[in-house]
DNA sequence: TTTCACAATATTGTCGACAATATTAGCATT
DNA sequence: AATGCTAATATTGTCGACAATATTGTGAAA
């Protein structure tokens, strides 16, 4: 069963979550308006959730408003993503710290056996690592944490606006390669009690990503400072 | 003129100002339960805009919401303000790195002039630091990192959060220890770009401030595991 | 043609009423 | 008396209408 927190109850909450998954995935593009009147109709439910549910968005960063002028979906930049993947290596870095300290023997064993499985798909040939594999990964590190604040940051936030760029600019998908020896040190270190370096190669395996991205992306998206 | 996001435009706005206000200042009393009715009868809005008022609230995590039960005022727990610092050190930690490269001369400058003025306060024999000191010191290196996701986690809850901490624990006002060395050390370490240092010793202050805390809290306050 | 003012339109903000859900109170049964 | 069920009450969720603000369009003056 689903934690209370989780489960869509209200018709905010479920128009909350359609909307998110439309933005996230592009359907509505970023940039755009999200005028209230036209989502009230397409998505069936009255102007007030429609309200409720742009606002929650707001709370994700996903979309911003202007009061008596409206919401626009966030605008994707390079140095917006570089931004988010900054703070994501600080509160990352940190989870796999507290990680080191806080996580069960019984947790710890769970991941090992996690990364042993993405082993076997390495070793079988698959160049490639499954996105969701690498998100298991990371959410099983920040969930060790046993920080509720850093917990709700990373969840509620700071991933689906990742998931939202890498979906948008077409890094998603199968074809991203893999850091599997990155993992396997961080797995390491948890092991080890070593909080330490569980947080500098943490914080490395993110900032490597970054880098990453950045290389991809510099030149193909215009990375403007925002306008008054 | 403030920004254009600073200004209380709507009466939403303004009565999630005040209700913050109250929050934070214990007015409303950590724990208690949030009664839409009630609320929209002593603020004198409808329940619309107190509605609204209570969805940002939850975004700074000052209130927790359950669908169809309503809103509480989040708990004041040791374990709880443990958990912020940790993010503080964290974010602000980072923010110190990035402003290390980022912050102009020109803005380096008036953070010295600042320390100057601390330095005076303390050296006229008065043997506290003014709160609002400290703070504007914290903002201006939180703003000096340039990154926009960093300032509005730090400033738009965590702050936020600490203070009613600090208002609700008696730990306000200006008896507050000073830490003007190591607000000098992390100035200099700004000033000599040295981004590593800067993050190091943010960190280090900030962790100090941690324990200081806790040392003061043990005992005094429960620190029960949240519940179901 | 450009610019300013003003009217017309569209959009967001606010409100009170009603619907759906949770909580409480009372009663019957064991 | 304690427990479980049901009805009554209270609270939150949702809706449509109206008010307030922004945007757009039109026309007049320079």
């Amino acid at each position: 069963m689903l934690p209370d927190s989780e489960r869509a109850v209200t018709s905010a909450d479920k128009t909350f979550l359609l909307l998110r998954k439309d933005i996230v995935e592009g359907v509505i593009a970023s940039g755009s308006k999200l005028s209230e009147a036209e989502l009230a109709a397409n998505y069936l439910v009255s102007r007030a959730v429609i309200r409720e549910a742009i606002n929650r968005l707001e709370s994700c960063h996903l979309v911003e408003r202007k009061a008596n002028v409206g919401a626009r979906v966030v605008n994707i930049t390079t140095d917006g993503l570089m931004e988010i993947y900054q703070v994501r290596a600080a509160l990352e870095g940190m989870a796999a710290r507290l990680a080191a300290t806080n996580m069960t023997g019984d947790e710890i064993a769970d991941l090992k056996k996690l990364l042993g499985t993405h082993f076997q798909i390495v070793k079988n040939g698959e160049n490639y690592y499954q996105e969701a594999g690498d998100l298991d990964f990371h959410y099983r590190i920040i969930l060790g944490s046993k920080n509720n604040q850093l917990i709700s940051m990373l969840m509620e936030s700071i991933y689906h606006l990742i998931r939202m760029y890498r979906v948008q600019l077409g890094m998603s998908g199968p074809r991203v390669t893999m850091a599997f020896d990155e993992h396997k040190q961080i797995v390491q270190a948890i092991e080890n009690r070593d909080a330490e370096l569980a947080e500098i190669l943490m914080r490395r395996h993110i900032m490597y990503s970054r880098d990453n991205l950045h290389k991809k992306l510099s030149g193909s998206l215009n990375s403007e400072a925002k306008a008054g």
